[in-house]
DNA sequence: GCTTTTGATAATGCTACCTTATACTGCCCA
DNA sequence: TGGGCAGTATAAGGTAGCATTATCAAAAGC
């Protein structure tokens, strides 16, 4: 019994003749008669009782007719799904992100959601190594984090420059400047980030190496509290411009220029190399790519 | 897409090797890979993601699986209740009978219900005239009445032997004798059955043989009202024995021989013939021929 | 009763699928 | 980093099954 056999059945069930199910599937009569036959065979009973015009379905054809309506059309389901599918109509997509690079994100994913509303987005926060790991285990169908991921089996393309810079409280002394040295930051009480990252690094030797201290006297988690932190005048902060954008622009805070800091920090997408990716994820690197 | 390539497709997705697969299934691995390969030109659309081990699904492998289960799962439900019908776990049997020869049927159905309690048993009251015709039009799958219809395309088999037989009210004048003679019942009231029938025709015939008059001064147009009408005193009847058997066995009305009467009227169970019969309407007649 | 319609059967050819044999690819390990 | 191994893809060939044409048999319609 497979699909092809049941749809000759149906037909021959619906036309009420042989023959005429031989035309409309565009075959001859035997081959009809043949495929009843096997189908027969195979189920071991009647299905129709020949002889009487129209044809007329036993007991077992009655059986018969009804699930092979049910199969038939979740034969058609899936090939509806599959289509779907391709065009985006559904499917879904999940994403790793780090704290920051979430940023880069929101664009690309706003323009997602409105052309392919039908698809299933999840978007998970977690911690930057993580994501590669995830990505590779098949969690995640991309991840963005601010690194190139060593692991050969990635492939990263970067989707957004950045770099981190220098925040203060609006009403900050160093507000009203537009650009300062480092050695201007002696004084200042920064509001750190906890987490352990060649940036934090960088930025402690950037000080070191113009010889000025550093005051970092509170690490926060996030850099959500580190802003709340600063916009309270508690401090002044470094961190990623894309993080401060929207408050910048807003006049909640102030960006601050410091002569020597120049630390570029980008977001890479990382997926799995080669791998066929869902049709999901595609879409989303080709909206980043194209930058529409 | 057919089973047989959903069937290969899900024990890849579920052993997650093309090799063990083939295993499984009892092939070879070329079979498998060229089985798969045809799936996915069909559905236009890779399943796997090769070169990973274990085989991973794409998201359209994803969805195809689901589907895929449920239509085998389908498939060997279609295959359980075929066996089914087979074993009369399942199925359905539909009856007409007439007023009188529903009483003929009875032991039989109990017999039947006891054995197949799955079966589905609808017995329809209707004229006996009709039943042929509604056995032909596959409306009924047997009939029961008290003649051998004409259309040769019919099948009677007889199923009991009856005759018409004369019953009166307990305290009639006539109760207490064992036998009658139809001029003994000159002055009698008769409640007859006002269904115009070769019974009444033959009924009426007999007096008039006897030349006694035959008062039948009201006409009901059930044997049920019939006897009930003799049970209340109000007259007699000549209706068919196995109608009233119960009541006699109880002793609720007398029955009383009559010497000239002798009107057998026998029930023949009507089925289509040659067509090969619903499961459970063959067995019926087995159980009705066998009389077990 | 004859024609027409319809399903079954037989013979034949082709296609599709399975097998064996072999090549390729990614992964592991030295 | 290159060789071995496990696993999949590809190629070639054989066979079974399915479709076709041709014909028969039976039932329905005039």
């Amino acid at each position: 019994m497979d699909l092809g056999e049941l749809q000759v059945f149906l037909t021959v069930a619906k036309e009420g003749s042989f023959s005429r199910a031989a035309e409309r599937l565009y075959r001859t009569q035997p081959a009809i008669s043949l495929g009843i036959r096997k189908l027969e065979d195979g189920l071991g009973q009647p299905l129709f009782v020949r002889g009487s015009r129209p044809v007329r379905l036993t007991d077992a054809g009655v059986l018969l007719k009804e699930y092979a309506e049910r199969l038939l059309n979740l034969r058609d389901e899936v090939k509806k799904g599959l289509t779907e599918l391709e065009g985006l109509k559904r499917g879904e997509l999940s994403l790793g992100v780090n704290e920051s690079s979430i940023h880069a994100l929101l664009p690309a994913l706003a323009k997602f959601r409105q052309l392919h509303p039908g698809v299933q987005v999840r978007v998970h926060r977690m911690f930057s190594r993580d994501i590669p790991h995830e990505v590779l285990n098949y969690r995640l169908d991309v991840g963005a984090i601010s690194f190139v991921p060593r692991d050969t089996q990635l492939q990263a393309t970067e989707i957004r420059k950045d770099e981190l810079t220098l925040v203060v409280p609006l009403k900050h002394p160093l507000a009203k400047r537009r650009e300062v040295d480092v050695a201007d930051l002696a004084g200042e009480t920064f509001v750190g980030h906890i987490v352990e990252s060649p940036f934090r690094r960088r930025v402690i030797e950037l000080f070191a190496r113009n010889r000025t201290s550093l005051n970092m006297p509170i690490e926060m988690p996030t850099i959500e509290s580190i802003k709340r932190f600063v916009q309270m005048g508690m401090g002044v902060a470094i961190v990623p411009r894309m993080c401060v954008q929207w408050e910048i622009e807003h006049g909640w805070m102030k960006e601050v220029k410091v002569h020597q800091l120049n630390l570029p920090r980008h977001v890479y997408l990382v997926s799995r190399r080669g791998a066929r990716l869902p049709h999901a994820a595609a879409e989303l690197i080709r909206i980043l790519r194209n930058g529409e």
